[in-house]
DNA sequence: ATCATAGTCGTCTTCCTGACGATAAACACC
DNA sequence: GGTGTTTATCGTCAGGAAGACGACTATGAT
C-alpha cells in the first residue's frame, strides 16, 4: 500500500474526550456525565463527542467544554478571544485501540481542563446528568487489596485509564509550571495555593516552607494589593497569577 | 447531534507519523524521508503512514518504525517480544488541523522514538530516499535574523513544528528521566552519556560535576564490569542503563 | 479575655550544585 | 623512552535550596 493515498483509506470516527479536573473540597475531582444510551448505559463516563469536519481538536474540546460545563476553555497553543473565566485546557494523549468502543473504530483525542471550583456542573442538552466526582473514588477499582466499601460502577470505556494519564499529568505538571493557579480564582492567597497542592498530590506540605518557596520563585506569584480573611485567622494577602509559565526552581513533591 | 452516534460520522483518516531522533557526530539528528508524490512531491518529511483498520496506534508506528528503518521499538505501554535492539517508543501528540493535508482531512497520531546511532538509513520500499538530517538543519527556517547560507526547503505538511514539539520533548525529557541511555548502545561510558546530553541541549558540560552527578543517582546507572578506549584516552568504565526510569534529583539544564 | 485558626518571618542543618584543582591511564609522536 | 594530548575520575570548597521547626501576628469565635 502506498504510504498516502488519499483515495482508499480506512475510515476512522474521531471525537475528543475531557479530562476536567478541579478542588473541591480538599479533594481533586472530575467531571464525569452519566451515559443515556449503550453502550454503557447508565455508567458514568468522561464528557466528550465528535469532532466535527472542518474543525481543529483543541477547538472541538474547547466546544464540548463549553456544552458540558459552560466553562471558557484557553488553550495555550491556540489563542482565544479570552472570554472571562479562561480555564486552562491541552492535549492530553489518543487513544485508539481498536476495541475500546464497541459498536465501531474510534480514536479519541482526550486533553486535560483544569478549572477552579466555582462552576456548578450543568445537564447536557440530553436526559445526561452530570457530576464532580472525587478522582479517588472514581480510579478505586484497581485499589489495592482489603479495600472495603461500596465500589461505584467503573467508568465506561477506557476511560478510567485516560483519567488516571490526565490525573498523573496534572500532579506532575503543577511542579514545574504555574499551572496550579488554574486550579485558583483570579485572586486567591498563598494558603489556597497550597490545598491545591495538597489535594492534588494527596500530601501535607509545611505552610511556611510553602510560602518562602512561592514568594520567592520568580515572575510565580504577583501581590494584587487586596487581602482576605475568607479561610479564616489572620487577613492573607491576595496574589494573582504571575506571567511565569515555567517555575525554576520547580515545586518538590515530597517522596512517597 | 446526539454526542456517539455510531451509524453518522464525519470520516477520517488516521496516520502516524515519526519524530526519530539520534545522536551522531555530536549532533541531534532526525530521520526524514524523501516524498515521492504530490503533495510537497520531493521534499522531505517525517516518516509515517495510514493506521491499519484493527491495530492500534502504537502498534502501527512500531511497524512503520520497522518498514522505514528496521528498528524494533519498545513502547513501555505496550509490551513487545523486545527482540534485540530496542529503542524508545512514545506516543508524542495528534495534529488534526482541517487544513494540514490538502487532500483531506488527516488526523495524525505523531510518536517519538529515540534510537542510538547504529542504524544506517534504509530506504523505503518506493523510490522514496531516507536520511538522518540534524534537527537545527531542519528547523533553521524560522531562524533569527541575519541568517545566512542556503535553508533547505522546509518540512512537508505541519511536520516542522511535530519535529520541534518532538525535540523539545525529547529535551525536557531526559532531564527527570533515564530516556538519555536509549540514545546509547547497551553499554557506554559516562562520557559517551555526556556527549548525549550535550547534542541534545546544545550545551556543554562539566565532565566532572557530570561523572559525580550520574554515578551517584541511584537506579540511574549499572557498570557492567568492562572498560573501553573507544573514545581515546583513558579507559572508561563501561556501564547499563539502571532500572530507575525516574531521576531524583533531575539533571539540571544549564539555563540559557 | 481567652482560645483557635491561619498567615508570615527567621533560624538551623543538610544536601546539591557549580567551579575548578589534581591525578590516572591510555595513545601519538619525536 | 620521554613528552604531550586526550579522556576519565576523585576531591575540595563556597553558595544556595530545602526540610524541620520556633516564634510572632492578626483575625474571629466563645
Amino acid at each position: 500500500m502506498s504510504p498516502y493515498d488519499p483515495s482508499a483509506f480506512p475510515p476512522f470516527a474521531v471525537t475528543v474526550d475531557l479530562v476536567v479536573l478541579t478542588v473541591r473540597r480538599h479533594a481533586l475531582c472530575a467531571l464525569v456525565v452519566r451515559r443515556g444510551e449503550p453502550p454503557f448505559q447508565g455508567r458514568w463516563a468522561l464528557p466528550g463527542g465528535f469532532v466535527r469536519p472542518d474543525e481543529d481538536l483543541g477547538a472541538a474540546a474547547a466546544r464540548e467544554l463549553v456544552e458540558e460545563t459552560g466553562l471558557c476553555a484557553h488553550d495555550p497553543g491556540t489563542p482565544l478571544p479570552e472570554a472571562g473565566n479562561g480555564a486552562h485546557l491541552e492535549q492530553l494523549a489518543t487513544y485508539g485501540d481498536p476495541g475500546r468502543d464497541p459498536r465501531m473504530r474510534v480514536v479519541s483525542v482526550a486533553h486535560l481542563v483544569l478549572a477552579p471550583d466555582l462552576p456548578a456542573p450543568r445537564a447536557g442538552g440530553d436526559a445526561n446528568s452530570a457530576r464532580w466526582a472525587p478522582v479517588d473514588e472514581l480510579l478505586d477499582q484497581e485499589g489495592g487489596p482489603g479495600r472495603e466499601g461500596e465500589q461505584p460502577a467503573p467508568l465506561a470505556f477506557d476511560h478510567a485509564r485516560i483519567l488516571a494519564d490526565g490525573v498523573e499529568r496534572a500532579r506532575s505538571k503543577i511542579e514545574y509550571s504555574s499551572l496550579a493557579t488554574a486550579f485558583c480564582p483570579p485572586e486567591f492567597t498563598v494558603g489556597e495555593l497550597r490545598r491545591v497542592y495538597e489535594a492534588v498530590w494527596g500530601v501535607a506540605l509545611d505552610p511556611r516552607n510553602f510560602h518562602r518557596k512561592v514568594t520567592g520563585t520568580p515572575g510565580f506569584l504577583v501581590p494584587s494589593g487586596g487581602t482576605t480573611t475568607r479561610q479564616g485567622g489572620r487577613p492573607a494577602q491576595l496574589f494573582r497569577a504571575g506571567g511565569a509559565t515555567l517555575l525554576n526552581p520547580p515545586m518538590l513533591r515530597p517522596e512517597v
